[in-house]
RNA sequence: AGGGGUAUCGCCAAGUGGUAAGGCAGCGGGUUUUGAUCCCGCCAUUCAGAGGUUCGAAUCCUUUUACCCCUGCCA
């Protein structure tokens, strides 16, 4: 919130169709307050794709000065369990959320829908069939033939009451009969042909326990449960659309307290990714994935635990945009929002992936120094920490090469580089093992280059990151790559798991962390210089044996000229 | 007797009759004790195609094409 607003017009994002649609209600004075709501159904985990939705339902209701209720859309209680809930109300909460009053489920509403299941019927709108499922699919005709009418289509209203009543007291089995609106089975809109208002369903439900054995459908629940609500915008995704005559007709049909409207966006779809509950349910059940909150997985308490961070998610989903348009974001986009959240706010730490000894010849056996560093380049408030420096370090395997071209700005035998934080040194020879795998390298440190550039001009070619040999962390390092090798896996006919990306793991183990990591926090973001975003593992890190994740790679631009060579 | 949607740069995406924003990616260059960050520059004579209206069209009209969604007692 800023004072200079109107003067910042030029660079403010232009709106987009939601936005403009809820200024101009309210500019127009139809609504004076909005309100939206995130509608998960408790079956699964929150995804990315999710995320957007969040961001606009609750972002609309942040922006625009309205609220955003949390609704549990739990009709169908065969697939929905507490765990779901619970992930759900967590990673809404996490993202930095905030729902209006306490929690609401659709099931709050199960008596006010049955009375209006009942009113309904009183006014001849609906009735129960008792068409078998097969019997009802080829009643309902296709995309080029209407459909015909029930035989069950013309009870009377006595009847109707009556046998919903025996329905709903349990008298019915499952599949035999349900409750289904009168409107037309000619429609050339599919969910128009006398849908399925209620069925039996003798499942113990999370939340009502066992006090219903008949459950409204989505179609018969959501614009009602909008509309107790106080609902003004009712923000779906777009295959949805076709439902829009349907959850409007009940609107007007039934003596609902308010008028809610529904709109629609695009989900989003990012490559090289599944965004499906039933696929990342099979990941989870089948075992290709550590559970739901695996770092690999699109999830949003995957992401978290990964190390991706509220603001990036939220960043992310901003710049995104929303339309009615289907599309797929790259994934890199993503990345850059970690990228640059864990840029600004991420304090600097060394750790050594894959070490390789150093030893310095001129530089005291039993001295050490401790050093001061900066826990940010730009970020003086969030100041230094202490390293200590001795004769033995241990140096990344891939910063060191007996010779290199001069594109290598890293240590080279003869020749010079800045320990960071540290001293120039020179590398003088190194020792192999009996397979010839250099095992340790010789340098020795040049004369007075703490924090100055060798007085003899000769300049380092670059910086790399170390720790001493005696004064680290073990630790275990998890690099992850991702799932999928296949930008669509699961388009066209393909089999997503074809797609699966063999090496998304590899478990460093033996890694070697500066000590000041000792003091890491689950949820909290390292950057480990020169190589990537780090934060310790909520699942597996302990005090004996930390666990770090690895969220995002630095850009590499140095890969990539090595590549094309 | 099918219906409902969507098409603007490799990827998102503004644009609503006045002469194609921005971001990501990419490519050059500068700064740098992170090959990061940061900074500077380049990157759509053209908006799915074809006609038409207009002084003027991504925007209006006609038509064609492509893709997505809908035939659960799922949401």
């Amino acid at each position: 919130m800023s004072a200079t607003d109107s003067t910042e017009k030029p660079s403010s994002k232009p709106m987009h169709f939601i936005q403009n649609i809820i200024s101009q209600d309210l500019a127009s004075g139809l609504h004076q307050k909005i309100a939206t709501r995130f509608p998960p159904e408790p079956n699964g985990y929150l995804h990315i794709g999710h995320a957007k939705s969040i961001c606009l339902n609750f972002g609309m209701a942040e922006e625009f000065g309205g609220a955003c209720n949390l609704r549990f859309d739990d009709t169908n209680p065969e697939k929905e369990n507490e765990e779901f809930v619970n992930s759900i109300m967590e990673d809404v909460k996490w993202l930095g959320f905030n729902w209006n009053g306490k929690v609401k489920y659709t099931s709050d509403y199960f008596d006010q829908l049955f009375d209006w299941a009942i009113h309904l019927i009183k006014n001849g709108k609906a009735f129960v069939c008792n068409l078998s499922a097969d019997e009802m699919q080829r009643y309902r005709g296709n995309f080029n033939e209407p459909g015909k009418n029930s035989p069950y289509r013309d009870r009377s209203v006595e009847e109707n009451l009556a046998v919903f009543e025996k329905m709903r007291a349990g008298e019915f089995e499952e599949g035999t009969c349900s409750l289904r609106a009168k409107i037309d089975m000619a429609s050339p809109n599919i969910n128009l042909r006398d849908p399925i208002l209620y069925r039996i369903k003798k499942a113990h439900h999370h939340q009502t326990g066992d006090k219903w054995c008949i459950y409204p459908s989505y179609d018969f629940a959501h614009g009602q449960s909008d509309a107790i609500e106080g609902i003004t915008h009712s923000i779906c995704t777009l295959e949805f659309e076709d439902h829009k005559p349907l959850y409007n007709w009940f609107i007007e049909n039934l003596p609902v307290p308010a008028i809610p409207r529904q709109y629609e966006f695009a989900r989003l779809n990012i490559n090289y990714a599944v965004t499906s509950k039933r696929k990342l349910k099979q990941l989870v059940d089948e075992n290709y994935v550590d559970g739901w909150n695996d770092p690999r997985m699109p999830t949003i308490s995957g992401m978290r635990r990964r190390g991706f961070t509220p603001a990036s998610l939220r960043n992310f989903c901003e710049r995104i945009g929303v339309t009615r348009s289907d599309s797929v974001v790259d994934v890199g986009m993503l990345e850059f929002c970690v990228r640059d959240d864990l840029d600004k706010n991420a304090p600097r730490a060394m750790c050594v992936l894959q070490p390789l000894k150093l030893t310095l010849t001129n530089y005291p056996a039993d001295k050490t120094e401790v050093l001061t560093l900066h826990n940010h380049p730009s970020r003086e408030d969030l100041g230094d920490r202490e390293i200590i420096f001795s004769n033995t370090l241990f140096i990344e395997q891939e910063d060191f090469r007996e010779e290199a071209n001069k594109k290598y700005k890293r240590l080279v035998l003869g020749k010079r580089v800045r320990l960071r934080g540290a001293y120039v040194i020179e590398a003088e020879s190194v020792v192999k093992d009996a397979s010839g795998n250099i095992i340790e390298v010789l340098a020795k440190v040049i004369e007075g280059t703490l924090g100055k550039d060798p007085e003899d001009g000769v300049k380092p070619k670059g910086v790399i990151h170390w720790v001493s040999a005696n004064h680290n962390l073990n630790c275990e390092v998890r690099l992850y790559d991702r799932l999928f090798n296949d930008e669509a896996p699961d388009a066209g006919g393909k089999n997503f798991l074809d797609a699966m990306n063999p090496n998304n793991l590899q478990i460093l183990e033996n890694c070697k962390a500066e000590p000041s990591l000792a003091k890491a926090i689950v949820g909290q973001g390292f950057q480990f210089e020169r190589q990537g975003y780090f934060c310790l593992d909520s699942k597996y890190s302990t005090q004996e044996k930390l666990v770090f994740n690895r969220t995002i790679s630095l850009k590499d631009s140095f890969a990539k000229t090595e590549e094309q060579e």
